[in-house]
DNA sequence: GCGCTTAGTTGAACGTGTTCAAATTCAGCT
DNA sequence: AGCTGAATTTGAACACGTTCAACTAAGCGC
């Protein structure tokens, strides 16, 4: 039931494999140059080659079509920042360059990004970055941002590190929906923005480590984990522990 | 361009206010009864004994109809909310009886409440809280804070104290954002949330009063200011001040 | 009454995403 | 070579939101 798309066993050439490249390049190529609303799935099939129907054998949806940009954008987010991270010593300006970097990499994809997250929001669509289909992303995203924080000097106190890389996560999925936005030339304002935030957070994040805070910071943080356990029952009919 | 629908001259009986009205009735019974997506447009003009195009004439699009639910869900919710004040004097208690208002009024509509918040991500969307359709209910929102604050007997720094309705708003928002996605019988968890965060935030608020905090406040507020600054020119090709 | 304009109304037609039963291909087996 | 069942492919059909050219009704100036 669970795996629709292509099996393993006897795939000399692998064909399906490679119908299903083929029609996943043509609908990236053509979100690019026209826009996702404006391209429909008869166009993608009839420039792949391939039928309406052979289209929906492979993907679900149109939205699961995104959904693999979805994926590739990230790998290259990654394989640009990791890079990069090499030179920085503290958070502060470790933070920095993974944000930048990530608008970076987005950069070229911004005209149509926007439908990326028209659905995003919907808990339904397989884009909902909680949602169970997007748990790969998600898992690389955090663990970029575990990354950032080992690599930093600054000394934080083991509750908060803890929670960190996902908080950071959610701050940088803040950001990404800023920028989706941002209109402004080059994206100024999303460049001006994670400048402005990252100081913020890093002053917040050390505020917070201070010893005098600590009862304040427990409860920020068993909040947070309020929120991670609803985000993860998101489909349930009901909250664990009580049987209807 | 702007007044699409209805005029006001030579309006003996209205006829076009009570046809505008008959489908909206139709509409919004048939959005409880079966929900959003499983109500066509076709079944409401046939329910409201209308043809399929004059319900056009009336409403835009199908998401029109919702924005109309929208306007009235908010404005009983202000009547719920105002006589409830009236006991509350802290600015904990307060915060807590509007918060917990605004999602009593919201239950009965819970199961298609959803599609609200699935388009009012986009930014295209006349239900995006952001954007200038929206612009009355945002305001009447905002207000209601006002008062919560005028209440209170709470000192607050006057630079915080401006933006205060404002930032609670879209904390409000986050709360309905997750009420939605609440499955949790009675949506206990949403009620706990409102809990944990309003006793989080009254702290923060006087933890962020205190004139230690004068730098971190005052640069947090700039970042507020610059956000809305965003937030307000979505439309725009450019942001202001850059011609390209 | 008569033409004119505007509000209100109609339903056929369009384009879309999606579904599905049937057709086709293909690899492995006898 | 022929058979079998699974993987793949097809395109017609469906249901929907939306558009639009045409129609009707109603008021107004003459």
């Amino acid at each position: 039931m669970r795996k629709t798309q292509v099996s393993q066993k006897s795939n000399k050439t692998g064909k399906g494999e490679q119908t299903r490249a083929l029609i996943l390049e043509t609908a990236l190529e053509m979100f690019r140059e026209r826009g996702y609303d404006e391209t429909t799935m008869r166009a993608i099939a009839q420039k792949a080659g391939v039928s309406l129907g052979n289209a929906y054998y492979y993907f679900r949806s149109k939205e699961y079509l995104i959904q693999a940009f979805y994926q590739r954008l990230h790998d290259s987010q990654i394989e640009a920042a990791l890079p990069a991270l090499e030179h920085d010593k503290t958070l502060k300006a470790r933070l920095l360059t993974v944000m930048r970097t990530k608008i970076d990499t987005m950069k070229p994809y911004h005209q149509f990004a926007g439908v990326l997250f028209k659905t995003a929001a919907n808990p339904k669509s397989p884009l909902n970055p909680f949602g169970d289909e997007s748990d790969p992303v998600r898992t690389q995203s955090i663990q970029l941002f575990e990354k950032v924080l080992d690599g930093a000097t600054a000394r934080i106190p083991k509750d908060l590190r803890a929670e960190l890389p996902y908080l950071l996560w959610v701050y940088s999925m803040g950001i990404v929906l800023f920028w989706i936005h941002d209109s402004s030339r080059s994206h100024r304002r999303t460049y001006r923005l994670i400048d402005h935030t990252v100081e913020l957070l890093d002053k917040l994040i050390h505020l917070a480590s201070n010893p005098f805070m600590r009862p304040l910071r427990k409860q920020a943080l068993r909040l947070v984990d309020e929120l991670r356990d609803a985000a993860e029952s998101l489909d349930d009919d009901e909250g664990p522990g009580d049987a209807a």
